[in-house]
DNA sequence: CTATCCTCGCTTTTT
DNA sequence: GCGAGGATAG
C-alpha cells in the first residue's frame, strides 16, 4: 500500500520508514529529515499491525520528547505511543519496582545541588580532606562512574589520579545516604534500572516482551548505562531502532560513548542500515566546507552529503584584527541587512564556543539597535523560593528527605540553628534513623537545650499538620505549605523589590500547580507532580517566534537552524578549546562541534577570527584555529575585513603574525574604539530604533541623573543593558534603588544616585 | 544570623 | 571581569 506516509521522502528515507522487524540504524547527516523518518516510521508500524502500547520512543531532552510525541499524534491521532525522555521511562520504571533495588516507591528525585549537599554530608561523615578536590569534582567523577555502570563497590581507585581515591572512599557512603533518604540522584536513575534488568532476568524479559519496539534519537549521545538499558530490552525482541549522527557527538565529556553507534552493527544481528546524506537544509557551498571540516576525523561513519539547491554564496572567511572589530562588523552587517529588509534579526545566529564570549557582540547589537536574545544555559538555577516551598512538599511526600528537612527546618527563621540542626543530624546517623524521626525525638537527645527541643518540636507538630492535606490538590497543599509556615507572611508587607519579586514567584509556582491539578484529575497526587518539576526545566528559553538576532554556544545550537550563520572567535585555545587539546578524541570532538555549527547555516555562513581578543579582562593576541586550515580555502571568499589586513589567501597564513607596532595597542588602559578608524556604523532605519539607540556615546561625561525624577513602571535607559522599566523601588534619598528588568532579560538593582540610568522621554 | 568583603577560578549542559 | 562561596565582622 503505497500511502501517505511514503509521500515527498527520498528513496533513503522510505526504507528507514518501511522497516518494521530487526534492528535498524538510521545514520542521519544534518539537515536529513531525521524526525520526519522516525515519526514517519511509527506510523507505519502501527499501520502495519503493532500496537502502540508496545513501542516506547526514548530521546533525551523533554523538548524532543514532545517534538516527536506532537508529531507522532498529527500521523496517527489516537495512538498511545510511549515518547519519553530516557529519564522519565526509568522514573516510572522505579516506581513500579523500587523494591528491588533498595527504594521505596514515594522516592524522592534529587538536582544536581541536592545530591551535593548529600555529598558533602558524606565527605564529612567520612572525614575525608577536600583540599586537593572540590565536591563539585568528586561529584563529576561520580557521575562519571554511575554513567559507565560502576557500582560503589566495583570501583577502583586509579593511582595517577587523586581524585579517584577520594571517590573511592566516599562513593559509597554517598550511596548509603541516598538510600537512606529514599532518595535518588539523575545518575542513578538509569544506573539502578539497568541494575534491576542485570540482577532480575524474570523482569528484563518481561519488559522486554512489553517494550518490543523501542527507538532511541541521538543515540550517538548516549553513554554507557542506556546503551545497557536498551540492549538488554532488546534480547528477545531486538526491534530497536536508533537514529543519530557520529558526526553530531558533542558530548562525550558528559559520559557519551560514540562507540555505541560506531559498534552498533557489531552489537546485533543482521542490522539493517540506512544512511540519509541528502541535505534539505543548507547550500552546495556551505556543505562542502562542514564535509571537508569533518573528513579530518578518523572516529566516523563517513558519509556523502549532497543536496539539490543552488550553490549559494561562497562561505566567507573574516579576519579581525581586534574583537571589538568583528563584533562591530557583524552588528553592522546585520543592521544593514534588516534595514534594506532583505532579513530580519530572527534570520541571524551567532555562534561561539564559551558563554564568555557573548558580551561583545551584544554590546555591538546592542549598538546597532538590533533586538537579541541569549541562550544561555547557565541562568538554570532555581529559585531560592520555589525551592523552600517544594522542600516542604518533598519532606511530606518522603519524611526521610534530609536534604529537604535540612533546607526547611529552619525557613522560615523558628529559632533552629546551626549547632541544633548538626545536633539532630548527629542522633539521627547513630540511631540509623531520618532527621526527620530524629526531630520526632528532639526531647530526648541530651545534647539539645530544652529551649532548641521545645523549637524542634514545635516544627515537628506543624509538618504533621501539614501532612494531613497530602492527598488534597497540589494547589491546596502548597497553599496551606505558604500560610501555616509564615513562608508567605514573611515576605508580604515589604518594600524590598526582591520580597516582591519572590511573591510572583510563587504565586506563579501556585498556578502553575492549579494547571497541574487540572490536567491530571486521576492522577494528580503530590509524587507525580514532584516528579514532574525534578524532571522537567521551565527554562525552556529559546523562543523560535521572537524576531531576535539568536546568541548561543555551539553546543546549544544543535538541532537549530538559520538562514545565516555567524561563527565567531575560531581560534587556537577557544576552538578547540584549551582544555580538550590533550587527546585527540577531544580534539575530533571540537571538530564535531565546529561540524554542527556550520551545518545550522541554511544560506550564508561567516567564519570569523580576531587578531587580538579581549577575554576574561585582558587582551591577547591570538592563532587562527588549526581547523580553518582544513576548509576548502579556495572555495571560500577571503575577505579582508578592515582596511589593515592582507587580504588575498595566499598570503592568509601570514594574517596572524603580528606586525610590531601592533603591540604598541597591547595595553590595560585605553578604549579600543579610540584607535579603530571610525567607520560609523549606517544609522538603522526608523522602525528598527530601540532604545539602546538612542543611548549616547560610550563613555560620554554625563551627569548622573536626580533619583527623585524615577518612578515605578518608568521606561528607563541603561548603557550597558539598554532599554528597561522599573519594577520596584526602595529606600530614599541617596539610597533609593531601583529595580529594572530589561528588554534584554535580565534584572538589575541599581542606586539611583549612583547609576547610569536615565529615564527615556516619552517623546 | 546577616551583610559585605575578598578570593579564586574560569568549557560545553540535560535530567 | 565577574560571580559564587567562604571568611569575617557587627
Amino acid at each position: 500500500m503505497a500511502d501517505s506516509l511514503f509521500e515527498g521522502l527520498t528513496e533513503a528515507q522510505r526504507e528507514a520508514v518501511a522497516h518494521v522487524e530487526g534492528p535498524i540504524l538510521v545514520l542521519a547527516g544534518p539537515g536529513s529529515g531525521k524526525t520526519r523518518v522516525v515519526t514517519h516510521r511509527i506510523a507505519h508500524m502501527l499501520r502495519s499491525g503493532v500496537y502502540s502500547s508496545q513501542i516506547v520512543a526514548l530521546t533525551f531532552t523533554n523538548k524532543a520528547a514532545q517534538e516527536m510525541r506532537s508529531r507522532v499524534e498529527r500521523l496517527a491521532p489516537d495512538s498511545t505511543v510511549w515518547v519519553s525522555t530516557f529519564h522519565r521511562f526509568c522514573a516510572r520504571l522505579l516506581r513500579a519496582y523500587s523494591n528491588l533495588v533498595g527504594l521505596e516507591q514515594n522516592y524522592t528525585i534529587y538536582d544536581t545541588s541536592d545530591s551535593l549537599q548529600i555529598l558533602k554530608r558524606a565527605l564529612q561523615s567520612e572525614e575525608i580532606s577536600t583540599s586537593h578536590a572540590t565536591p563539585e569534582k568528586v561529584a563529576k567523577a561520580i557521575s562519571w562512574a554511575k554513567n559507565n555502570m560502576v557500582l560503589p563497590e566495583r570501583y577502583e581507585a586509579n593511582s595517577h589520579n587523586a581524585i579517584s581515591s577520594i571517590v573511592r572512599d566516599v562513593y559509597p557512603e554517598y550511596q548509603r545516604q541516598l538510600r537512606a533518604a529514599n532518595a535518588v540522584d539523575f545518575d542513578d536513575m538509569l544506573m539502578l534500572v539497568a541494575q534491576m534488568l542485570q540482577e532480575n532476568p524474570e523482569l528484563r524479559a518481561a519488559l522486554d516482551e512489553r517494550f518490543r519496539y523501542i527507538l532511541v534519537d541521538e543515540y550517538q549521545d548516549t553513554n554507557l548505562v542506556q546503551y545497557l538499558l536498551v540492549r538488554s530490552l532488546s534480547q528477545q525482541y531486538p526491534n530497536l531502532g536508533v537514529t543519530g549522527d557520529p558526526d553530531q557527538s558533542i558530548y562525550g565529556w558528559r559520559g557519551a560513548n560514540l562507540n555505541n553507534i560506531l559498534d552498533f552493527e557489531k552489537d546485533f544481528n543482521q542490522v539493517k542500515v540506512v544512511r540519509l546524506e541528502q541535505n534539505f537544509r543548507s547550500t552546495p557551498n556551505i556543505l562542502l566546507v562542514a564535509d571537508q571540516l569533518i573528513s579530518h576525523n578518523k572516529r566516523r561513519k563517513k558519509k556523502s552529503l549532497f543536496t539539490d539547491a543552488s550553490p549559494g554564496q561562497p562561505v566567507r572567511m573574516l579576519t579581525y584584527t581586534t574583537s571589538h572589530e568583528e563584533a562591530q562588523a557583524i552588528a553592522t552587517r546585520i543592521a544593514a541587512q534588516v534595514a534594506q529588509g532583505k532579513r530580519r534579526p530572527r534570520d541571524f545566529a551567532i555562534f561561539y564556543r564559551v558563554n564568555a564570549l557573548s558580551r561583545a557582540y551584544e554590546e555591538a547589537l546592542r549598538q546597532q539597535g538590533i533586538p537579541y536574545m541569549i541562550v544561555s544555559g547557565v541562568e538554570f538555577y532555581q529559585r531560592k523560593e520555589i525551592k523552600d516551598v517544594l522542600a516542604y512538599a518533598m519532606l511530606m511526600n518522603n519524611p526521610r528527605d534530609d536534604v529537604a528537612f535540612t533546607r526547611i527546618v529552619n525557613t522560615p527563621t523558628r529559632g533552629i540553628g546551626k549547632s541544633t540542626i548538626l545536633k539532630l543530624q548527629v542522633h539521627a546517623l547513630d540511631q540509623g534513623i531520618s532527621m526527620m524521626e530524629a526531630a520526632r525525638e528532639a526531647g530526648v537527645i541530651e545534647s539539645l537545650s530544652k529551649r532548641a527541643a521545645v523549637a524542634v518540636a514545635k516544627f515537628v507538630s506543624l509538618f504533621d499538620r501539614l501532612s494531613l492535606k497530602i492527598n488534597e490538590p497540589v494547589e491546596d497543599i502548597l497553599g496551606a505549605i505558604l500560610e501555616q509556615t509564615g513562608y508567605r507572611a514573611q515576605y508580604e508587607n515589604s518594600d524590598d523589590d526582591d520580597d516582591v519579586s519572590r511573591l510572583e514567584n510563587i504565586d506563579e509556582l501556585l498556578s502553575a500547580a492549579r494547571e497541574f491539578d487540572f490536567q491530571h484529575p486521576e492522577d494528580g497526587t503530590l509524587e507525580r507532580y514532584l516528579e514532574d518539576k525534578a524532571l522537567v526545566n521551565e527554562t525552556d528559553n529559546f523562543d523560535a517566534d521572537l524576531d531576535r538576532v539568536t546568541l548561543m554556544t555551539l553546543h546549544a545550537a544543535k538541532g537549530l537552524e538559520f538562514p545565516c550563520v555567524f561563527m565567531v572567535a575560531i581560534e587556537e585555545g577557544l576552538l578547540p578549546h584549551e582544555r580538550s587539546k590533550d587527546s585527540d578524541a577531544q580534539l575530533e570532538e571540537e571538530r564535531r562541534l565546529m561540524f554542527v555549527g556550520i551545518t545550522r547555516a541554511q544560506e550564508e555562513l561567516d567564519l570569523s577570527t580576531a587578531n587580538q581578543r579581549d577575554f576574561r579582562g585582558r587582551r591577547m593576541m591570538t592563532v587562527p584555529s588549526t581547523f580553518l586550515f582544513e576548509l576548502p580555502r579556495e572555495e571560500m571568499d577571503f575577505q579582508a575585513a578592515l582596511p589593515r589586513m592582507v587580504s588575498p589567501a595566499s598570503d592568509w597564513e601570514d594574517v596572524h603574525e603580528i606586525p610590531p607596532d601592533d603591540f604598541s595597542q597591547i595595553g590595560e588602559s585605553g578604549d579600543f574604539s579610540d584607535q579603530t578608524p571610525s567607520n560609523p556604523p549606517e544609522p538603522p532605519t526608523k522602525m528598527l530604533i530601540t532604545a539602546a539607540e538612542m543611548v549616547t556615546g560610550p563613555g560620554s561625561a554625563r551627569p548622573k541623573s536626580d533619583p527623585n525624577q524615577f518612578h515605578q513602571s518608568m521606561a528607563v535607559l541603561h548603557p550597558t543593558y539598554g532599554l528597561g522599566k522599573i519594577t520596584s523601588m526602595s529606600g530614599e534619598g541617596a539610597k533609593r534603588t531601583a529595580t529594572v528588568q530589561f528588554v534584554t532579560g535580565p534584572q538589575k538593582k541599581f542606586v539611583l544616585a549612583f547609576s547610569d540610568l536615565r529615564p527615556v522621554s516619552k517623546t
